[in-house]
Formats: structure tokens, C-alpha cells, sequence
DNA sequence: CGTGACCTTGATAGGAGTCAAATCGCGTGG
DNA sequence: CCACGCGATTTGACTCCTATCAAGGTCACG
């Protein structure tokens, strides 16, 4: 095991399974996927525990295979604030792959994690030899983009509840009828994605009851109807 | 000039000689700029003229010449806001270029403009070809990454007057002393690229006259401390 | 010299942050 | 099993920031 970083474990075989199904390694073929694993670990952080600094060089790319992770953008020493959370089956760390090769965001677990670090050099023979893995690793750059931008606009013109409300339907099913979602971490954690403070989370969910959003339990939310919900939060 | 599209005029010589400047472009040999620039075309839009609307397939990507254009993003059809001002140099579009092929931002020139429309088609067959290219196009674009974090985690925990200052920073030469800058377009641009009205930026204006900030006619900013200014943009 | 666009200023209201206290939930130890 | 204690969440009171609406003011241009 000298070849893994300090805190490293060895991939297991339904690490290596999962892998195929991840949107970004679905094009590659079989042996070429085992290549690029062939220099990854695993590591499985407690909460707040850092994966890495923001501006740091880490080398490596991440996948979450349980648990979630929050990306947090730092403005000086003091603040920072959470830009995302991923959950299993998304990748971290690719702002950092190319470019200047440091990251643009600092990454911690929210909750007891496990990761898959693929090192970074080979990621990138594989991007030069593989082109439809190119095509891919382009297209989820550009969905990154996409999140960011719908992030900033909804900051820009929406009010705290309307941001509140489009974070509960993007945690819904499509389908109609009441139904309850579960938050994956703390009210605190949620609040800082959404821009906002734990008290003001907190009474714009109460706001939000007359739409039929009801507090249910402690990371339980019951969204009665879809629709209304949905109407409330158009601009 | 049946080959360009609607609107379109051929590129000049000195389009072509520009190109080479521009840092995505850098890389590449000159003939394989002249086969990308090949099919190229130009574009001169005049002020609040679209170059394309948000979700639309385009097939092109521009590069701005002269002007600046502002790149918008719409959460319904009432309202948008403005995510960046692009000036000559920079790219616009390369969001519709990957993934869906649909642009994830509307563009719109804020000035009198001028851009040379690179054909998608190009672009995508250059970047199977070329690989320092395509290190070039995943470096700008976790670059472009790099600008939105950076703004979502502004919006989130800065003050209007520091978002201003902050602008008016990146305005700056790095030097120290008293200089003047010229801001590219109306305020009421400048404002909702910051996220606040135009009442707003006036006032916060205002407020950093106490950090050495005039204002000097119509356009002009006279940064008089630079030094001072940023220690108040810290957080 | 009027006109209109842009910018500034003032007054007001509402949204969200801050601080403090009360409440709830849950694990621990008696 | 129950009381305790701690942290998370909620609520309340208050303040600050920013949006909104309504006038002025300035400047360029016809």
C-alpha cells in the first residue's frame, strides 16, 4: 500500500462497478477505465473534514461514492461560503485539473463520506487518448457552468423563500402529489448554499406553509403540491 | 458570400491576425487557425441587438473584436440579469458548444460591437485534432468556472458598496497612486451586472468617497488609493 | 431652448441579518 | 427508565441594507 497517499485504502471491486455507471466514465471501455484506476484510492472523510484547500494543488480527481460533500468558495480568511453539494455519483475536484492546477474551491464532508481519487495524470492521458471521453469531461464542464449560472441569477432576483422553494423541488420527483423529502444535512448547511442565514431557512420555510410545505419531523419536509410550489417560484 | 449566414460579412486580414492573439487561439499552428477561421464569418451587432437567446441552438462561437457584450441569464420570461461583460479578446458561447448544444446564457451587444463567429462544427473537429488546444479550452474553461464561484460567493457575503469596489478593483492597473477608469457602459449595466439597482450603485458609490473614490464625469472613476480601497473590499 | 435619457437624491417600506432567549430533540450518564 | 445537558432549530425584537417610488438635476442633442 505504498503507493497510496497517507490516509488512502485500496478500490474495492464494487468501487470499480459503480465507476461504469458514473455519467463522466460511461464512455470509456473497460480496460481503459481499469487503467485509470489503476493509480486510484479510496478515502472516507469524517464530517468537516477537509478534502482539500481552495487554491491548493491536489493532483487528483474525486468521486463520491456515499455521503455529501460541500464545495466552498473562500472570499478572504475569514468567510467562505458553500457553492454546492454533491452527493454519490458526482465528481469534485475537476476545477483543478487544468488551468492554473489549483482548485477554485475548497471541498469538506458534510456528513461520513467515501471517496474515489483518481490521480490526475491519469486523467489526463486518458483525455488525450480517448476522445468520447473528451467529448464528455467538455459537456460536464459546460453542466457546471449551467449550475453556476442558474445559482447566480437566482441569487440576483430571487427573495429567500423563492430560493428555499426551487432547492425543495429540486429534491421532489416529478410526479404529482404530496410527498416528503429528506434533507441530507444540517438546516445550517442548507441555509449557507441558499445564500442565506439559519433563522431567515427557518422562517421562510414557515412562508412557505401556506403553499403546503410542512415541517415534518427533523430533516423532513412534506411538499404537499408540486405545482403551487412551483408557480410561487417563478420570477 | 452565400456561405455566411444572415448578417454575416467575411473576416479580414486583420481579423485573422487578431485571432492569433487571443489566448484560446494561441496554441494552435497558423494553418490550422486559417482551417478553423475558414469558415468564419463577422458579425456586427448594434447596441441591445441579441446574438443568441438562452437555450438556443446556435452552431457558432464568437469572439469579440470591439464593443462588449453581455452575456444574461433568464429564470422566467420576466426577468434576467447579467452574469458578465465581455470585452475584445475574450469569447462568448463556448456554453452551447458541449453537452445539449443549447446556449445556457443569452448574449446581447451593450455597445456597438464587432465578433467573428467561429462555426461549432470547426471548433469541435480542431479540438479532436489539436491537443494542446484542447488543454487551452479545458483550462478557459475552468476558468470560466473559476469567475462564476467567485461571483456566487460575492453575492452571497459582500455588501453592495463592496461588490462595487471590487469592480472597480479589477478596473484597476495593478500599480499604486491615483488613476482614473473608464466604465464601458451605462450604470444601470454596471448595476445589474452587480446584482443591485441603479439607485444602488449611486449610493454605494456614494459611501466609497470616504475610501478615495470620485467621481469624474460621466464615465470616469478616479481611484485615488488603491491600497485602501481593498481592504475594505476583504470580507 | 426644449426634450429626453441618464444619473442622483430623498422618503419610505420590506427583506434579511444580528443578537438574545426559548424550545425542541437526542444522546449520555445516573 | 428518567433527568440532564448540549446542540440544533425556532421565535422575537431590533437594525441595517437594499428595493421601490417619486422628484429633481445634468448633459447631449435636436
Amino acid at each position: 500500500m505504498g503507493l497510496t497517499p497517507p490516509g488512502g485504502t485500496p478500490l474495492n471491486d464494487a468501487d470499480r462497478v459503480r465507476m461504469r455507471g458514473i455519467g463522466l466514465f460511461a464512455p470509456l471501455p473497460p480496460d481503459t477505465l481499469a487503467a485509470l484506476l489503476a493509480g486510484a484510492w479510496a478515502i472516507a472523510p469524517a464530517p468537516f473534514e477537509s478534502l482539500f484547500e481552495q487554491e491548493q494543488q491536489v493532483g487528483a480527481l474525486f468521486v463520491v461514492m456515499d455521503g455529501t460533500i460541500g464545495t466552498l468558495a473562500a472570499l478572504g480568511p475569514q468567510e467562505s461560503c458553500l457553492v454546492a453539494l454533491l452527493g454519490p455519483g458526482q465528481v469534485v475536484g475537476e476545477g483543478g485539473l487544468f488551468d492554473t492546477g489549483c482548485m477554485p474551491l475548497a471541498a469538506r464532508a458534510i456528513t461520513p463520506a467515501r471517496l474515489v481519487a483518481i490521480p490526475a495524470a491519469a486523467v489526463l492521458a486518458c483525455l488525450d487518448t480517448d476522445a468520447p471521453f473528451r467529448r464528455r469531461m467538455l459537456a460536464f464542464l459546460s453542466a457546471r457552468l449551467r449550475v453556476l449560472v442558474r445559482q447566480i441569477s437566482q441569487l440576483k432576483l430571487m427573495s429567500a423563500p423563492q430560493r428555499l422553494g426551487l432547492f425543495l423541488l429540486g429534491l421532489t420527483e416529478p410526479q404529482d402529489g404530496p410527498q416528503t423529502v429528506q434533507l441530507m444535512c444540517d438546516r445550517r448547511i442548507i441555509a449557507g448554499l441558499l445564500g442565506m442565514t439559519p433563522e431567515c431557512l427557518s422562517r421562510s420555510l414557515r412562508s412557505l406553509q401556506a403553499l403546503g410545505v410542512r415541517n415534518q419531523g427533523k430533516r423532513g419536509i412534506v411538499v404537499e403540491d408540486r405545482e403551487q410550489l412551483s408557480a410561487y417560484c417563478q420570477p
